[in-house]
DNA sequence: CTGAAAGCGCTTACAG
DNA sequence: CTGAAAGCGCTTACAG
């Protein structure tokens, strides 16, 4: 691999004087330039990143830790992430925890190995050694759809967006409304939608049979499985289902539309998320689009304000969501 | 930052003693190595992979360009390289080309200044500039959805997919198949698939009108809009059609839809890709499955053989595609 | 079994 | 305006 040194050689300068022209800092005559860069042309030569970042401490790229990589959510993340950071010049180093918890500490460990700039962490559980771990880590860091404390968020109102969904449903008319959620430990996803979903429903007083309120994971089977459980256990039927993913309300339309009812005049529906598949399922879903396209973008903002050093106090940024009103309703 | 030295000195040996205990290799006697790792661990040092890639040449991260970083096709593609890179130790790298080609040329220098093992390539257009940056890189390098001559490719047959579905039409007695494809500069999705089309009707003398092959951009409206192109132009009016993506065979099936016309009774419909939409829209689409999971599974597989030095001469693997009948033929 | 020294490819005070 | 030298944090022959 050809070097700085051999440029240097080969232009009759020192390697400082190269670094120079490389970098359009410090002075160097308009004859040495031209000269420097008609060999750094001829030979095709490109400086090495790697022992730039070991000289001057940055690496420009930042480490991405995704809890699932093939997700419309996870990619329309890294989409934002993406935007911002490569008009500035950072590249993404990604990687993936499949949904392991140990795997969070190994990458944020591994990511510190290989220097990063900052990081950006989009997990689904938040647990005590994780934020040990980030405490200490120093690095710029920013958590993307889950809060933790001290450490800068990039968050949605989960709570509010599912309240907002009831509310609409009960102006709507709707009394008799079920609900499918998944594990509390998700803070966000688990536990806040469906405080939002009980909070409605508690604020004027309509009554929930237990049954009403199932507990699935992030797939169309389980929301299949889920309504299933609703119809077949409740004494009331329900007029009216929140999933609190829109897959778990695909599910639940397959199966309303297997056991032959219809969306929605027996049974409406809605979902969260503003899946593409949302838009095409049959009937179109109603359902919160969070945007997270922009909560890349955010999330990008605040860690480059952390890594520039400016705005620092800044911890907790909200991205409004909009409440699309489809035929499922 | 705590450094090699700093142990070296808290475990009073020399740095060379410290880098064998943390590469488990050459002779160090169990007494000193346990010394070594106390301080490891009571200090947490990690030790800089920048400055070990600087000295070993090996960076153990994966260059990854993708044409749009927010699609099915790219996500699942990176799924399936992860799969197989992060179990070898490997990270990605991941630059986004958003579809312009110069970007492609930009990033293979960039990916080469920053010293990546290997770099995988998906794109949609080859052009001559790109096929030469490539030539002179030494760099182990794989491609994937498209063929380049003389380097590594990851394959479909999209020439027989496409066929397989007309065939398939016309085993069913549909007669008069349209057509929207893309582009033809994209030789697999644009040229060869409509290749198929063309010879499959061909061989059996359907003949084809002029307006029935369309040329749409890949989104769900620009196959809307090649449908009811179709639709209001044919003298004849097909009772089947052809898109090359899922999107465009949706947008083609909004369209049937909203002209009051029925799916697969007055026009069948067939798309490739299968995206999730394809299972859920409805009719239900029949379309190609190309598993781009699998392509980044063999991909990874190949540029791995390439960055061990083995099985080098291997240059085109063909990844199976499988037809998934469904309601709307 | 252990260490001193050179070197990976850059940048950056410092001196001139 | 230009260059010699030190140093970033590692690894690796080489010597002992």
């Amino acid at each position: 691999m050809i070097t700085i040194k051999e440029i240097a050689e080969r232009a009759s300068v020192s390697r400082t004087t190269v670094s120079r022209v490389l970098n359009n800092n410090g002075y160097v005559s308009e004859d040495v330039k031209k000269r420097v860069l008609k060999v750094i042309k001829e030979t095709g030569y490109i400086p090495s990143e790697n022992a730039k970042s070991l000289r001057t401490k940055k690496t420009k790229v930042i480490g991405v830790i995704l809890p699932k990589i093939s997700t419309e959510t996870s990619s329309r993340l890294v989409k934002g992430l993406d935007e911002v950071f490569a008009k500035e010049g950072y590249q993404i180093l990604l990687t993936n925890t499949n949904l392991v918890p140990e795997k969070e500490i190994e990458y944020l460990r591994l990511l510190k190995s290989r220097h990063v700039d900052g990081i950006i962490l989009s997990t689904t559980i938040i647990n005590q050694p994780l934020v040990e771990e980030i405490s200490q880590l120093k690095i710029p860091f920013v958590t993307v759809g889950q809060q933790i404390s001290k450490i800068s968020n990039v968050l949605f109102d989960d709570y509010q967006a599912s309240k907002d969904l009831v509310n609409l449903m009960i102006k709507k008319g709707y009394k008799h409304i079920a609900f499918i959620g998944v594990h509390e430990e998700d803070r966000s996803v688990g536990y806040l939608r469906k405080a939002g979903y009980l909070d409605a429903m508690k604020e004027i007083n309509l009554p929930i049979e237990d049954c009403w309120v199932q507990q699935g994971i992030f797939d169309v089977d389980s929301g299949y499985h889920s309504m299933r459980e609703i119809v077949k256990n409740s004494k009331q039927k329900p007029d009216a289902v929140l999933a609190v993913t829109d897959r778990l309300a695909i599910g639940a339309m397959q199966y309303i539309k297997e056991a032959g009812l219809s969306i929605p005049d027996d049974i409406a529906v809605a979902g969260m998320g503003a899946s593409e598949l949302s838009r095409f399922v049959s009937p179109s879903l109603t359902t919160i689009d969070f945007s997270m396209e922009e909560v890349g973008l955010e999330a990008a903002d605040l860690l480059l304000d952390q890594i520039n050093g400016r705005n620092t106090h800044e911890k907790i940024r909200k991205v409004e969501y909009r409440l699309i009103e489809r035929s499922s309703i």
